[in-house]
DNA sequence: TTTTATACTTATTAGTAAGTAAGTATTATA
DNA sequence: TATAATACTTACTTACTAATAAGTATAAAA
């Protein structure tokens, strides 16, 4: 059993996933999380030798954050109005801490990614899609919740409304996002 | 009457707004725009000393744009809904050419921008977000539109649906904002 | 106990960023 | 016609970027 360690390259990757979502991919250097850990910057680079490495392995581990989210709400007690509550009070969270979604964040930089990151952008994008739309459909079957337009059309509305949401709160202030969510909800229950 | 040639600073000012749009603040270069207009780089900062002087000028002109677009909207013989068309219509001409909106680009880069810059961004962002619920106010009054928000809330829905759904686009393609598109309108009408 | 892998540091490189100082050609003005 | 403003270019500086090569300390494996 081999004891390696590897908390830097934990602590490397947290650090880099914040300021993907406090600055985006071109707004943070190698020497902005070597400064946070007190190493140098060469030790980043040990672990990821590219800027791309460390941003496919961030997007990865969301595609696998919101893989584990899925699998929870599928199997939760929940009604669908509270799954989406759930979902909803991911991105209040993101406010508190100055930040944007992932997705939000790497589709203002998308031209400047490189491309095989891309294609791991368009399959988490389109995982949290599905995810949305999943819970709408399980919510319009069961009669929990009432919208005309088909659970995928839905789904991009919810899913833009909180996406941009987060981006307008940094602008207008937080209160913005909290009429947003509540008109979301009360719309469904309607 | 001075011949003042104008055109360079206009040239440079036209280009930095389309870069804004398709890679944001920080990822374009002083040289980024020199290059297209075959200058040198010191000749943009004779017009622009700063990123930041270019900056300013690039969100006041959305600020100008904007104004023009309201009142010109506040005049024309349009319904409500139609009024509402022309503004989607905007977002989904930035698909074409690779852009997000301008406050998207901003909302995303927002704490690397100058403090200065940030206050003309809150004001663009209130400017629009001011129109719509206008558009949205007067459809209401005149049985036009149908919503049970209050203007300014719904105003909050459609703009985050029309800022993301472009990011959106980028990423899972130009159906999806036509879907989201097409939803805005069908709710509002019923 | 020697060897090897791990996890770094030190030191450096090549490239690009914003920004500036000084010079030049052209045009407008007095 | 001399002067001054305009619109640049040339040449440069400072600072930062991602990235790499070479060295070092520590710990695990043979």
């Amino acid at each position: 059993m081999s004891a390696k360690n590897t908390d830097t390259k934990q602590e490397i990757l947290s650090i880099a996933r914040d300021l993907m979502k406090k600055v985006g991919y071109n707004a943070f250097s190698y020497s902005d999380i070597s400064k946070q850990l007190n190493i140098k910057n060469a030790a980043v680079h040990y672990h990821y030798p590219t800027k791309e490495d460390l941003l496919a392995d961030i997007v990865n581990t969301y595609i696998d954050d919101y893989k584990k989210l899925d699998e929870g709400l599928v199997n939760a007690p929940l009604k669908a109005i509270d799954k989406l509550g759930v979902f909803a009070d991911r991105y209040a969270q993101l406010i508190e801490v100055k930040s944007i979604c992932i997705i939000g964040s790497v589709a203002s930089d998308f031209y400047t990614l490189p491309p095989a990151v891309r294609e791991r952008v368009i399959l988490l994008t389109k995982l949290v899609l599905g995810m949305v739309a999943n819970v709408l459909e399980e919510g319009k079957v069961k009669g929990e919740l009432h919208f005309i337009e088909d659970a995928n059309t839905r789904a991009l509305l919810i899913m833009t409304n909180l996406a941009a949401g987060v981006q307008l709160a940094r602008i207008t202030g937080k209160q913005d996002f909290d009429h947003i969510r509540n008109a979301i909800m009360l719309q469904l229950k309607k």
